[in-house]
DNA sequence: TTCATGCGGTAACGTACGGTACCTTATCCA
DNA sequence: TGGATAAGGTACCGTACGTTACCGCATGAA
């Protein structure tokens, strides 16, 4: 694990995420750090390689702080931590890029998309699913489809902010935006829209 | 509103949701349905003119249907209903592959990503919206927030089956999960997760 | 010190792209 | 019928890309 080959990385990241896997040149890479196109393909083999790397890596240490997330007998909390952390990871400008360029090409690299579903949004389902289980265990909750619950509030998460997010349309959600928009996904979760709603205005 | 510009928008929106945006050359889409590359620019100016006409129009036929939707009196069989056709809507193919590319290319083309959510997403959650200020007025309901409660319900919606759509994962998403997917966006979005849950399994 | 080995830089190759100049052909009005 | 006007087709231009051949240089072993 060289500094070089994080350099490349970094300086990747930020051409991809500007101006996307196709539109971006090898050239416009290396012209950021200097040196020569052989650094990437000695590293990444090809300009496919060096976007598979970039992928698998930012993936994966995006979803990783997850990982230490348990439940701690209370459901409610537990959720609301959950959320803020998850809507954070999703908002996160790494992760915003990486889906922007996945959902482009997922097509014709199929692979990629299957292995950035794998260690995105499914690992988040998955440890949510987890939480559930346990608090079903803890008598905090009935339901019974600990997967189907996980998908929908994971769901929910992502619809309120990611969409503003990746279109680009606002630049930046502010603090109090991306705890209202928890907010509303847990309450409604828990209780629907309605019952026992914080009348505000 | 020549029959020839309809047979090069639809060539074009093939090839474009095929490979992507920077990846489709105006050859490959003349060359579907023969003649000049004359044809493409005489009609549509640049490459970018063409992508624009393809996102307007799609875009604006899509969401279309939505405009016809009324709250008929019962509030959960209308969302029932409403969020059949979105969630219909937003598994099409031809949006889909719109939503892949303006996602791509929105931080390039930022009024295209405007003028996309303006038709698509935008005005399916102001559509939602009046729906339950109607439900309001006729009593069926008290919430205030029509506007964010939109936002959460078409969010649940997308987030249900749109990423795996988006990615590309599963080929189509059957009807029965389609159906499964609208009925637990109504019932949480009514009544929270738990609350008179139909214990499947 | 010498030689082998492998990495880094340069320059180029082949290709393919968006766009256009230019010519041909069809269309339409007088 | 004839001439003007627009549309269609062809061939091309300049450019830029991913990739590689080639060469110099540093490094480490003997």
């Amino acid at each position: 694990m060289s500094n070089r080959r994080a350099e490349i990385l970094e300086a990747a990241a930020f051409a991809f995420f500007e101006r996307g896997y196709a539109a971006t040149s090898i050239d416009v890479i290396i012209g950021r750090i200097g040196g020569s196109k052989r650094n990437i393909y000695n590293e990444f083999g090809s300009k496919q390689g060096l976007f598979a790397a970039l992928v698998s890596e930012i993936a994966d240490a995006a979803l990783l702080s997850l990982d230490h997330e348990k439940f701690d007998g209370n459901l409610e909390a537990t959720l609301r931590r959950l959320g803020h952390r998850l809507a954070r990871i999703y908002l996160s400008p790494s992760l915003v890029g990486v889906y922007r360029i996945i959902v482009a090409e997922g097509q014709r690299f199929p692979a990629l998309a299957q292995a950035f579903y794998d260690k995105g949004p499914g690992r988040a389902v998955t440890r949510l699913a987890e939480v559930l289980h346990n608090a079903r265990h803890a008598g905090q909750t009935n339901l019974v489809d600990c997967m189907t619950a996980a998908d929908v509030f994971v769901g929910m998460l992502r619809g309120n902010l990611h969409l503003n997010a990746v279109l680009a349309l606002h630049a930046n959600p502010t603090e109090s935006e991306i705890a209202s928009a928890v907010e509303s996904a847990v309450h409604i979760f828990l209780n629907g829209f309605e019952v026992g709603r914080t009348s505000d205005q």
